[in-house]
RNA sequence: GGUCCCAUCGUCUAGAGGCCUAGGACAUAGCCCUCUCAAGGCUAAGACACGGGUUCGACUCCCGUUGGGACUACCA
């Protein structure tokens, strides 16, 4: 390969940047910045009906947040109508398309019957060999244009993933590459743009491999040397259909509000369908470095959310207790635990935060589990208060409550040789003493080190909570 | 229906004809660590879809069967 690698991206504005888009996305990226090439986002919205500038909108807010940077766009091609226009008239000219006049209610009707006659629902070709005077006659009335493709022979397919395939050109359909109102589709466009853009190499999902033979007959057909084409494979849900909103989140923008990391969802994307033998996680410089397609397999892979929430974990704990400690203020605002607006001790909350990194496998986790770090009391669940609050426990606090008390500083260290003090003097086990301690303060039986959550909930709030639970609260 | 793609533990995968008694990871179970919960460590269970070839030898190559998926639009 050379430096002069150029690959895009080319989703559709029909919905919001979803695990396969952003998949796509990734490698394209990966091999894009693998080679010093250029990655190029490009907007295919030619199907106005149903294209929105809120999804153009969400798909680069999308690709942003996973961190992959365009190099060039995005590119939309309803701004580019002019030169497909041009185009189609290159071919007419030559006669390499044509016009038809079946509407698409006939054309509807045909198709049905076709199938229902167990035939396959190819267009038949009638207005193929109409006179030419008489498309010219007839150009009032509308029309769409039609590529005219082979009838015999076969094209094939040399693909950088799934290898070589092999098409038969008489099953191919002669396409319609102008709409009657004018518009261009897809399987056009996306020719005269990859070669308009000069890209080197079409990186998308399996689900295009049978337009391919159709687009390359548009490159032949203008003379055009084809860029290299490498098919991804599907990623499937759970029943191994099509991943969709069945299957629960697919768009990327939820995995952020679900609290996962970016980097942990592109980890977890890139090894749908690649590895790098038994490696699991890798920096993205890693994987720049690593990325060929050697190493892509062409079986569809299923989405396991379970995997991702690993993989999370195992990103939170290796992320700075600082910068978690910023990552988790949004979840803790949204969550009521700190007002909006309001600026907490940054130091604070991320020695608190410390403490549970590896215990929350999600931001929202972890933000979740602060409560008793933020909140003014704690609720005691009623099991933890019955299994724990006994009068030997409550005794103990009793005594723990009033050695605190004399504490000037009030450090986990000290907090320990307290507890210790106590627990040697009662003749007991620590567990007796810090269980009931959890409790008290968090509410709960599983926490951090309970001298840590004593020292990060502070003096003030320990002995109030101490007092209600010794009080019977 | 037709065309095309795919096929290793439940899931993601390693495997380039002898390195395979099929390796790793997630999930599951047990043990260890331990103030609880995690994290971590160790262990267990768990797969080459099936049938034919080719070969001295097939997870690996070929063919078929079965199963899954994609496409088959004046969607992309």
């Amino acid at each position: 390969m050379n430096d002069s690698v150029r690959v895009r991206f080319a989703p559709s504005p029909t919905g919001h940047l979803h695990i396969g888009g952003a998949r796509t996305a990734l490698f394209n990226w990966l091999f894009a910045r693998h080679h010093g090439g250029t990655f190029i986002l490009r907007i295919e919205d030619t199907d106005t009906s149903r294209s929105t500038d809120e999804y153009i909108q969400a798909i680069i807010e999308g690709m942003k947040w996973l961190g992959l940077d365009l190099d060039e766009g995005p590119f939309r091609q309803t701004a580019r109508f002019d030169i497909y226009r041009s185009y189609v008239d290159r071919l007419l000219a030559q006669g390499k398309a044509y016009r038809c006049y079946c509407t698409p209610e006939e054309l509807e009707q045909r198709r049905e019957q076709a199938l229902a006659e167990g035939k396959n629902p190819k267009y038949d070709g009638r207005c193929r060999n109409l006179p030419r005077n008489l498309t010219a006659q007839s150009s009032e009335k509308p029309f769409a244009v039609r590529f005219m493709m082979p009838q015999d022979g076969t094209t094939v397919l040399d693909d950088m993933i799934k290898g070589r395939i092999e098409f038969d050109n008489s099953l191919l359909d002669d396409m319609i590459i102008l709409r009657s109102d004018g518009s261009p589709t897809y399987n056009f466009v996306v020719v005269v743009d990859d070669i308009d853009m000069k890209i080197t190499h079409v990186i998308r999902g399996d689900d295009h491999v049978n337009n391919t033979p159709k687009q390359l007959h548009i490159y032949l057909a203008f003379g055009w040397e084809p860029p290299k084409f490498g098919h991804l494979p599907m990623i499937l849900g759970a029943d191994k259909s099509r991943l969709s909103k069945r299957h629960g989140a697919t768009s990327v923008m939820a995995y952020k509000d679900m609290g996962y990391l970016p980097e942990a969802l592109v980890n977890y994307l890139v090894r749908l369908g690649w590895s790098h033998g038994d490696q699991e996680i890798f920096t993205i410089e890693e994987l720049v470095k690593y990325f060929s397609f050697d190493n892509v397999g062409s079986s569809a892979a299923v989405f396991n959310p379970e995997k991702l929430i690993w993989l999370n974990s195992q990103y939170m704990i290796n992320t700075s207790a600082e910068k978690l400690a910023e990552l988790v203020l949004p979840f803790l605002e949204k969550s009521g635990l700190i007002a909006d607006g309001t600026v907490p001790d940054m130091h604070w909350l991320a020695k608190a935060v410390y403490t549970l990194r590896e215990r929350a496998h999600t931001l929202v986790e972890l933000a979740h589990s602060m409560t008793y770090y933020l909140a003014d009391k704690v609720e005691i669940d009623p099991k933890a208060k019955e299994k724990f609050m006994k009068p030997e426990g409550l005794k103990l606090l009793a005594d723990l409550r009033n050695a605190l008390a004399e504490l000037s500083d009030f450090s986990a260290q000290e907090i320990e040789k307290t507890f210790g003090a106590i627990v040697g003097k009662a003749g007991t086990k620590l567990g007796s003493l810090a269980q009931p301690a959890r409790v008290a303060i968090t509410g709960g039986t599983a926490s951090p080190g309970i001298f840590e959550v004593f020292e990060i909930v502070g003096k003030d709030k320990v002995l109030r909570r101490l007092d209600k639970a010794i009080g019977g609260g």
